[in-house]
DNA sequence: CGGCATCCTCGTAGATACTG
DNA sequence: CAGTATCTACGAGGATGCCG
């Protein structure tokens, strides 16, 4: 463990590099929110959207791809009569779980904190 | 434990909440960096400029006005020749530790997965 | 049902110049 | 050194409508 280096320019850099690896693939205002919303299970497009009050189709789209071109999320399509489209977080996007209950854990606290203040 | 509403619309709804409360007071392309710095000591206005790469003056000074109204950010004003103003996290800013870390280590995981396919 | 195309708006963010 | 002011541009994100 010769990681003496820690506190040096370069190690930063990596430090924030790697921050903004994540927060550019988790960027927006949805993302973390589907991700959220796909680790309690696989759901259809009209599904997500009724979950995840005020997101519009054309976001949940977009969103929906950029997620699925990161390989966080599997999009199976199944032609049904009218056409179905199930979503669900490949074990790649179930990495994130921990760092979406940090989030959570942290919001809801932080939700609390407020309240007592007030 | 009687945790058994746990997938009750309920239940989703505080962690869709709590997800959007955090994203809320973290969101924009550079508070997460400048909390990661921070949290590497208290430094000067123009040390987090020169330590954060790519951010302007606007930006860093609005982004710390945010941090500071949510309490994550404490400044002082130093009455030298020509004024200095440090930032520092607060024990509160410093109780997102855990999070930037996670969101540092998947980052770091993740380019590295992104070496191995390449 | 899922989702693309179009249009439009508004906030975010950069560059530059200026102040205490 | 630590900001603020102004001006500008770009893109995220919403509304609507059409198509497979």
């Amino acid at each position: 463990m010769l990681k003496k280096l820690e506190n040096s320019k370069e190690a930063c850099d990596i430090h924030h590099r790697a921050i903004r690896d994540t927060m550019d693939i988790l960027s927006g205002k949805w993302k973390l929110q589907i991700v959220g919303s796909l680790s309690l299970g696989k759901k259809h497009f009209g599904g997500l959207m009724a979950h995840i009050d005020g997101i519009g189709a054309k976001m949940l789209s977009k969103e929906l791809q950029d997620l699925e071109l990161n390989g966080l999320v599997k999009r199976t399509v199944y032609n049904t009569k009218p056409i179905t489209v199930e979503y669900e977080l490949t074990s790649y996007g179930n990495s994130l779980q921990p760092l979406v209950d940090e989030i959570v854990a942290w919001g809801m606290q932080h939700r609390r904190k407020l309240r007592d203040k007030d």
